[in-house]
DNA sequence: GCCGATCGTTCAGCATACTGAACATATGGC
DNA sequence: GCCATATGTTCAGTATGCTGAACGATCGGC
């Protein structure tokens, strides 16, 4: 693990036994970061450093399943990805409960509340309720933000054993900032990661967006090897009171409570792993 | 024809440049269907009639770009399908502008309004405005519904030229019903699509779903060979009143006006196609 | 506790998907 | 209006991804 050799250095089609699936998820990513403008065979392959032809035949196949439509002699993303996506979003039995347990909150359901799921360091949302406050200050479904500034990324990181935190902060020296306030250290992250395990909660503080603050908590996957979820409430930092607050914490606390697994809750830790699920 | 040699018969490997691409959209699809439930190599390749190696090899790498994730031996759909969705919907300009649109309607805020494309003789569901109605009677985003049976799916169709729906409709006898009241045969499909040009928009009465109606209008595309939109209020049939669906209607229309392309509304038709966007 | 069935994984040989160059087409500049 | 550039598409040869059978692991049943 020492031997640091670096294998290739483009995309990761290193030794993939499918190769054309990978680059095909290459092409997907490169016509997501260029959203909405159609990209055709040629820039594809100069973004992706791969021959233009297998670019073109890749594209072909993608097209006809629906992952990307032709716009003129160029391609974009899909809407089977909208109905993959749907698809991938109802089968996570915490989004659902999600969506019921947001509106019934005391204090919460008046704003803006959040789920998204730890990746690597970033938070990928999954699943948004909107309060009655005018302002859409969150991010749409699917965006994916750091890990490392936000409340529900902390909330997430501090659940971690420390093993496994270790390992994705491997190699990590500064952290890239959003804001002024943004944790810009790696040593700054973890004394917060410790404040987040005593206080209960995550607190993201103008940290990824000026005058808008957020506090997050951690819920637990419910399958092993599944990355932590967390939950957030966004507001404006004016309305974000010290009366107020304490009634949002309470309202994530139940939140989470709530959307842990209803078996693993019930039943004391310490029986087998063996739970059967619908 | 009456040399009846039977080529290939399950998925449509048939000539792709790609095959691989080609195979994981319908594995894509296969674990689509079984939602939430993981599936392993063989019962795919069961499924859809091809070698479980190449499965096996097709899912690890669809697993190593995220787009399903490992449960335990077995595959499910990934989370970075959810960031491809979100990436498309993002892409489509009318989706932002519906949830814009939607929060300024006099009647229709308060109802639930739906916007979706229309795909062969299907409508896929795209963007969601939910009212003040505490019964969620809506499908998911991302959802696809038969076109035939939907306001919005009628609405579109109205619209297509009639080469267009010809071809759509070829080979349909009989239409697959949802309850009761859905219209059964093509020639009923087609006398209704006559009254909704005429009327201006469509009615789902209780054909989707028994004790829900839904009204819809047309919203063209923007791009030269993308299918039309269309958007549609969703309501209990006990509130579809006399004094509230012309005010439902109205917001319809305007809200179709809004969407519609501002370039091409703002000039007169007969210009050339030459449209800049962006 | 043994056995039969089924699963996921591995591996070598062959068919075939990938590649690079050439073609035809569309575009912008002087 | 012409040329220079860049683009999407085609095609034959070859490297390589795909396949079927064998392996080892796991689960359920008489």
């Amino acid at each position: 693990m020492t031997d640091s050799v670096r294998i290739r250095d483009e995309i990761a089609d290193s030794e993939s036994l499918a190769p054309a699936v990978t680059r095909a998820g290459a092409i997907l990513d490169a016509l997501a970061e260029s959203s909405g403008e159609a990209a055709g065979p040629s820039e594809l392959a100069r973004r992706l450093g791969l021959p233009k032809s297998s670019i073109a035949n890749i594209c072909n196949a993608l097209a006809e399943i629906g992952l990307v439509r032709r716009i003129g002699t160029g391609f974009a993303l899909g809407r089977k990805l909208a109905e993959l996506g749907g698809a991938y979003l109802a089968s996570v039995d915490q989004v659902q409960e999600f969506y019921e347990e947001c509106r019934i909150l005391r204090a919460g359901s008046e704003e803006t509340v959040q789920l998204a799921i730890l990746d690597g360091l970033e938070m990928t949302y999954l699943a948004r309720h909107d309060g009655r406050q005018p302002v859409r200050l969150t991010s749409q479904i699917g965006r994916r933000l750091p890990a490392t500034h936000t409340a529900t990324g902390k909330a997430a990181l501090a659940s971690l054993d420390p093993a496994d935190l270790d390992r994705r902060l491997d190699g990590m020296d500064a952290l890239p900032t959003m804001t002024e306030k943004s944790i810009a250290t790696v040593e700054g992250l973890r004394a917060d990661l410790d404040v987040v395990r005593e206080r209960g909660y995550a607190i993201d503080d103008e940290e990824t967006v000026e005058g808008v603050v957020c506090f997050g908590v951690m819920i637990p996957g419910r399958r092993p090897g599944e990355g932590p979820y967390a939950a957030s409430i966004t507001l404006l930092k004016a309305r974000a009171t010290d009366e107020r607050v304490p009634l949002l914490i309470a309202d994530l606390h139940r939140l989470a409570e709530r959307l842990t697994d209803p078996l693993r809750a019930d039943q004391r830790p310490g029986r087998d792993g063996s739970v059967i699920r619908r």
